[in-house]
DNA sequence: GTCTATACTTTGATAGAC
DNA sequence: GTCTATCAAAGTATAGAC
């Protein structure tokens, strides 16, 4: 796995970030990570103190990639609603979730502070993106003054993280591509929406 | 637990049920559920042939009771905007989350048709509920007829599974009730929110 | 229907050789 | 740094007595 090119306590944190994502921490073991990385037990713990300290740089990485991924897309020029739509139209792989927001449900995960951190940070920070570009695009007349920022950036994030639950539910994208296209049409300056 | 009510197999789907809701699937073990029930193990696989059986049963409970509850909130009277948020506004326990979204987020579930349906159907009926009021509303003119039901109602219920997200995340139910006056005030019709 | 005994596997980790 | 024991506990049952 992952060629010859990563350190072994690069692999394991790799190999755990893969199984975070597709089970959570719960349904995660040492050995499972251990052998997605292609290292022995001895190995994994000569690196890391136990499967909690792995699961913490494993969920400290996932949440600076996600940061970085997102505030590319979301740095792009355009009117507030461009750049919305933007990052939300970009390429996901929906069927496999978020991340991120899939540890809000691992019951071991929230009931620890040093996990839940930046989990937390990240989609707090996301809000925080969001509710500038609002803002911006109020500034310049393209979005209703009477729209609150912060109100609008959660429903944005919770738009996404809803559409994930309701496209592995069907276990099709589509309607995460509804929800998004909700959204996105509620946003629509050109279309007014919002009254009859 | 659960008074001397209930029969031994009620007993056990409760507690099934609720440890599902609390830890998911691959959190919640047999002895878990036993000891939660009041029952032994022998009690438990008479009544069950194992873990999955049980679960399916506490799934379709589950959804069944969603339905219920969602029902008797969107079928009060009133226009489609006020019908809405009646049902987003009701009191929920936020932080725990949505028992039958919860569920899509444990790959043992969603891997397994049988326990993946109730959820799958129970949020395309909730989808269905919605895209039929606003689709009312849209009838009686207190709704913009550009908007697209289908896709508003995907998003009013991604909206609120993603507010649990969040919710979760922050460990406070703020960003919940944020995402929540947010997509409320892109719907306003007294407030023409949609565009400047 | 319920209980206790038994069994096999996985989990999560430690110890010590190399 | 890595490997191979070894281990106690938990997970997930089955068997058979009552």
């Amino acid at each position: 796995m992952y060629g010859a090119v990563m350190s072994t306590p690069e692999r394991l944190v790799e190999a755990t970030r893969e199984l975070l994502w597709e089970r959570g921490y719960v349904g995660t073991s040492p050995k499972a990570i251990q052998q997605r990385a292609g290292a022995g037990q001895g190995s994994m713990y000569h690196h890391f103190t136990g499967k909690p300290d792995l699961a913490l740089a494993a969920v400290r990485r996932t949440a600076e990639e996600l940061r970085a991924a997102a505030g590319t897309s979301l740095d792009r020029p355009g009117t507030a609603y461009e750049r919305i739509a933007g990052y939300l139209l970009r390429e996901r792989d929906v069927l496999r979730g978020c991340p991120v927001g899939r540890l809000t449900m691992d019951p071991d995960v929230i009931a620890d502070d040093r996990l839940r951190a930046p989990v937390d940070e990240t989609l707090d920070w996301l809000r925080g993106r969001l509710a500038e570009i609002v803002e911006q695009g109020q500034a310049r007349g393209e979005l209703s003054g009477a729209l609150v920022p912060a109100d609008i950036a959660a429903t944005i994030v919770a738009t996404l993280q809803g559409g994930y639950v309701l496209a592995r539910a069907s276990g099709s994208t589509a309607a995460f591509d509804a929800a998004v296209r909700g959204v996105l049409s509620l946003l629509d300056p050109s279309a007014a929406s919002g009254s009859r």
